[in-house]
DNA sequence: AGGTTAGTAATTTTT
DNA sequence: TTACTAACCT
């Protein structure tokens, strides 16, 4: 009874635990619970990241910090932070209003469409996606007079991506950042590019964060407002951002400094998009005093395939290290497999059989999936699941809003809804055909440019003047009074059936209605799909203020189905098998990889190898395969380096009978994947050598291979063989995979 | 103007 | 191998 009483009185005397935090570990409090100051969370794979960040939000909501618009919060994708909204209005019971939660790109376009007159736009700018960006680039490269096909206008939209992913505005290059793309005009065409844009009222998706930090950092009073505004900042995947997102973050972040980025170093894998990983190495820098909690109880994956990810990653020089442990008291498991296979028929078939034999034990194909390093690699696999009827998905590919079907109608919307869309209006101006070809385009523009008028406009004045033969000047009537009419239409029509009736009457709809490929009738579902999700949107405007950033993806998450996908689409998701085939020198790690970026994209690599062993929870199968078709043509390869960095104990080999001998020169020849690697050493017994001896092979003499049949040999060089075979024609093969007959 | 053919290039893609 | 683009023919 005292007892009792003892223990009610320490409970009352403090304030009882919320609810909300009682479910954490002590690390996932100490990175909720520490509000003020800059704070660093370092967040390993399956240590519970969302509920940490979903959490924190909630416990500034809670504990009175913070109303709901004082909190700043970005993510990545419109994905994440959907989930953090959802999470956050259950935790707290109650739907959330007026946050400022979103992607970095909405929350940008939010502000400056706020204060867009400081950077000569007006606040109704439009956002063009990058179809626009490429065909608005390429206008002005020929209006320069670039030879483009000696610069394709790909190159220098890298260029300039990069420019603005860095946070240089046109005009203010830096002599160290200079590109000398084009004969150095490259900072020319910038200039004239972002000219362009503003004459268009209109914006890329990199101009959104651009634009805004140029804003806060020339004026005063409005990075004031903001800091005024925003007390505490929450950033998801901290290791992803580029330097102008970095900036604008900076900025906000001034005065304060409660600024939260939660991330994992070891799972930076957008360099290439810009993402850099510095960002987070030097947190500590940016932010003095700042606090750094490292979570690293795992509550996903099994002991092995913990170890194996660990053992790995451990390779890595430039990280801020950390090391998983298992928070599961179950964790024991089975080991990594490594399986060794003939070829990618072989593999596929492995990997199919497989997964068969785990459906049979209960497993479910939605917890099961492919991740590999290269879209077209899905295909082999595709095709053997076919084979079996075992339903899968493929993950990736067109986003619904970037399939040609959707902009096009989006373009009839955007050019209905503005006169002055230029973009949009030539986008469809000929589509369907309507007999308006590279002359009345041209037309178009000469007329457009002279009178100073949008092309919608010049479309009217040429469709009353002789410019044009009969044909396509009467096309062009149509298509301006169809447009005038749809104007109206969408002042007093709800803008749900003004669309309907615009890609009826334009014979859009038609157009896919005769089309006889098989693609056709998808694509006619795809407009009905818009259709439908324009009901959500109150008017025509306010659906397409949104569709640039938020339109989602498609791949809704129905049926039992096997998922395949790339590395980079699997970060974030886990499945209890995970297939990880391709682990062959050349394909993973990517050679051109190693060659644009060397021993840093080496690295990267290596972290695309840890997210994908992390995505496992209970089994992770890792294959590779001595023989595969690239390109059409047969070519021998060694297994990835990878394979040689995971800790022997916790991983089982399968099949070393038909590895290679020890790389020979690779197939993929010298070059700079020579230079950047470490010296392998294979151990005995793991790579076993074929028994047989490899003869020498003369020009001439006959031989056969497992795979093509019988040939004769056309030419010898460096362990391999040109050998135009009976059956299978000319092909270069590892010549320990040929035997000599007669 | 529009369809056909030959030539060439070929990762990863949050917005 | 495939898919896209640019010249080319009708």
């Amino acid at each position: 009874m005292f007892a009792g009483c003892s223990i009610a009185a320490r409970v009352t005397a403090t304030p009882p635990l919320p609810a909300y935090l009682s479910r954490l570990n002590p690390e996932q409090r100490a990175a909720v619970e520490t509000l003020d100051g800059p704070l660093l969370v370092l967040a390993g794979a399956g240590t519970g990241k969302t509920r940490v960040l979903t959490t924190r939000f909630a416990h500034l909501l809670m504990s009175g910090r913070a109303q709901p618009h004082q909190v700043l919060a970005v993510t990545f994708t419109n994905k994440a932070a959907r989930e953090m909204r959802e999470r956050l209005s259950a935790m707290l019971q109650r739907p959330v209003e007026g946050l400022w939660l979103g992607t970095f790109h909405a929350l940008a376009a939010r502000m400056l469409r706020r204060h867009a007159e400081l950077v000569g736009l007006r606040s109704d700018f439009t956002i063009l996606d990058t179809d626009d960006q490429a065909r608005l680039l390429k206008q002005v490269m020929d209006a320069a007079g670039v030879d483009l096909k000696r610069w394709p206008p790909n190159g220098l939209m890298a260029v300039i991506q990069r420019w603005k992913d860095r946070g240089i505005a046109a005009g203010k290059v830096p002599v160290a950042e200079t590109s000398d793309y084009a004969n150095n005009r490259a900072e020319a065409l910038y200039a004239a590019y972002q000219a362009r844009l503003v004459a268009l009222n209109a914006c890329d998706f990199g101009d959104l964060l651009l634009h805004v930090v140029e804003i806060l950092r020339g004026n005063e009073d409005v990075l004031q407002r903001y800091h005024r505004l925003f007390r505490y900042i929450l950033v998801d995947e901290y290791q992803d951002t580029n330097l102008v997102q970095y900036m604008w973050l900076r900025l906000l972040a001034q005065g304060h400094r409660n600024i939260c980025c939660v991330g994992d170093d070891d799972q930076s894998i957008y360099s290439w998009r810009g993402a850099e990983i510095e960002n987070i190495l030097r947190f500590e820098k940016d932010f003095p005093g700042a606090v750094i909690v490292r979570l690293e109880s795992n509550y996903r994956s099994t002991r092995p395939i913990l170890a194996a990810a660990s053992h790995l990653i451990a390779r890595n020089e430039g990280r801020l290290g950390k090391t998983l442990r298992s928070g599961r008291n179950d964790a024991s498991g089975e080991r990594v497999r490594v399986v060794s296979l003939w070829d990618g028929d072989e593999e596929a078939r492995m990997v199919g059989e497989r997964i068969e034999q785990e459906q049979r034990r209960g497993i479910s194909l939605a917890e099961m999936a492919i991740l590999v390093r290269a879209g077209f690699q899905t295909r082999a696999f595709e095709e053997r699941l076919v084979t079996l009827g075992v339903p899968y998905r493929v993950f990736g590919g067109a986003k619904f809003y970037e399939r040609a079907e959707i902009r096009d109608a989006i373009a009839y919307f955007r050019a209905s809804a503005s006169a002055a869309d230029d973009l949009a209006f030539e986008r469809i101006v000929n589509t369907p055909k309507r007999g308006l070809g590279d002359t009345a385009i041209n037309a178009l523009h000469v007329t457009a440019r002279e009178g100073q008028m949008p092309l919608q406009v010049a479309a009217g004045r040429l469709a009353t003047s002789d410019v044009l033969r009969p044909r396509p000047r009467a096309s062009l009537r149509e298509l301006v009074e169809n447009f005038a009419r749809w104007r109206a239409l969408l002042e007093r029509e709800s803008h749900v059936v003004t669309a309907a009736q615009i890609l009826e009457e334009s014979g859009y709809t038609d157009m896919w209605k005769q089309d006889r490929s098989p693609e056709a009738p998808g694509r006619l579902d795809n407009l009905k799909e818009l259709l439908r999700a324009m009901g959500d949107f109150p008017s025509m405007a306010a659906f397409l203020e949104h569709i640039a950033l938020v339109m989602e993806n498609d791949d809704k998450a129905e049926g039992d189905k096997v998922s395949l996908m790339t590395l980079h689409a699997a970060k974030g998701l886990e499945f209890d098998l995970v297939f990880l085939p391709g682990w062959e020198e050349g394909l993973f790690p990517s050679q051109r990889s190693l060659d644009e970026g060397g021993a840093k994209a080496l690295e990267e690599e290596r972290r695309l190898a840890y997210v994908g062993i992390t995505r496992a929870r209970k089994l992770c199968v890792i294959s590779h395969a001595a023989n595969r078709r690239i390109y059409g043509n047969w070519t021998s390869s060694i297994p990835s380096r990878f394979l040689d960095e995971l800790p022997e104990g916790e991983v089982q080999r399968e099949g070393a009978d038909l590895r290679p001998k020890a790389p020979p020169a690779s197939v993929f020849g010298g070059g700079p994947l020579m230079g950047t690697r470490q010296p392998r050493v294979i151990e005995a017994g793991a790579w076993e050598v074929q028994s047989r001896p490899v003869p020498d092979f003369a020009v001439g003499s006959r031989v056969f291979h497992q795979k093509f049949g019988y040939g004769r040999v056309t030419a010898v060089e460096d362990g391999r063989l040109d050998i135009e075979f009976e059956k299978a024609g000319p092909k270069r093969v590892m010549a320990s995979f040929v035997e000599a007959v007669q």
